[in-house]
DNA sequence: GTCTATACAGGGATAGAC
DNA sequence: GTCTATCCCTGTATAGAC
């Protein structure tokens, strides 16, 4: 998309920031449909029906559909970031903080479903660059947070140092993610206890991720 | 990764059934496309010249987009049906078995990426019927597979049985599926060792599994 | 900032020759 | 079975009135 439209805002700096209310309205609008449908699947047309405006004025708060693609992820990039921001905090013994930042973590996973299956979209396929960098970023925050806790307890013998900290931290987020992904699915599972449980998946993960890697020199 | 497998042009089932070779090759690109790219970014064009015909010869043979795409996702969920058919199979111990497992299912999911894409893209966003019916017939099948040989240890004392053998199915499964998914990711991140190194993952993995699992009366 | 109207390209799908 | 040519619709994006 290098050969754009050579008619640009020369006035302003700001070059069509979703300041205003309308535009708010519509990344609003974006994000819900991007993350239910992806990009591809749905039309400028279906945004503004949903943000209440014209089509037309889609394109004046934002240049082109990729542009507000790009805005809508970054602003989910932002989200997740303050959320996991806040997940580190807390003390208490290896097993308590570790449960605890499990449990936040599927929890926010949850709470900002949207913002999750935007971020899982890219994982997925990653080809923009913007989007490749955001999905980086996003997971990187959320690998130093559980890294450093477990890295933690690692150096005070708590846990085993023969496996990285990033494996523990890719069991975790990884089991996670999963876990939302396929939440819509295990429901059909009537037999699975925790299928719509998340705190009874979670308790289960971390009894068994904790038992695993605990420094018991029992051999 | 030319997977042409010579078969005969029956004259029966006019049905536009996928039994010809031209059928073939299109369905092999629709595949290919598909998983890289979703079903909305595809366009018919855009098959026919992967498969060197034209946009008509598609529609030939495929009565629509869509069940051109029902085709390609049921030849995928037969495909992952086989490959975890074949997966259950060996003996051993529980810690050789579990790890077997887990580096033949990891390996499968590399080997067939493209069918693996195509599932985890349907797993994110499953609203038509039928794809909704095929990913829950393979994860079904995957689960029931591991889910086997974990409850036959279970009975047998060496696993504990105050964890849902479908939960430790379900951390097996989303672990590799994750690592799967988020392998491009991954090799961005040079410090991690098991980011370009699957069996390291995987037996990293399975450490931290069995040990979290197994039945140590050691309290 | 918001709209209606419009330009233009590309999408899925069909008709009919070979 | 395969093609070219075509239809119609919807998609992105722009122009210009208010």
């Amino acid at each position: 998309m290098t050969d754009s439209t050579d008619v640009k805002p020369t006035t302003k700096a700001r070059t069509k920031t979703p300041t205003s209310s309308g535009a708010q309205n519509i990344l609003s609008a974006a994000e819900e449909l991007f993350a239910q449908q992806g990009y591809s699947s749905i039309s400028i047309n279906a945004i503004a029906k949903q943000a209440g405006v014209s089509k037309a004025n889609v394109f004046h708060h934002f240049d082109t559909k990729e542009t507000l693609y790009i805005a809508v992820l970054q602003n989910a990039s932002i989200e997740m970031g303050h959320l996991i921001a806040e997940l580190d905090s807390g003390n208490g013994s290896a097993s308590q903080q570790i449960g605890r930042y499990a449990r936040q973590h599927l929890q926010n996973l949850f709470d900002k479903a949207r913002v999750t299956q935007l971020i899982l979209r890219e994982l997925q396929q990653g080809d923009k660059d913007e989007s490749v960098q955001l999905v980086h970023n996003t997971l990187n925050k959320n690998f130093t947070s559980i890294v450093n806790i477990i890295k933690k307890f690692q150096d005070q013998g708590e846990f085993r140092q023969d496996i990285e900290a990033a494996m523990i931290a890719t069991v975790l987020i990884g089991c996670n993610l999963f876990y939302f992904q396929t939440s819509a699915v295990l429901d059909q599972f009537p037999e699975l206890a925790f299928a719509k449980d998340p705190d009874n998946y979670c308790n289960q993960l971390t009894d068994i991720l904790l038992r695993g890697i605990e420094n018991k020199s029992t051999d």
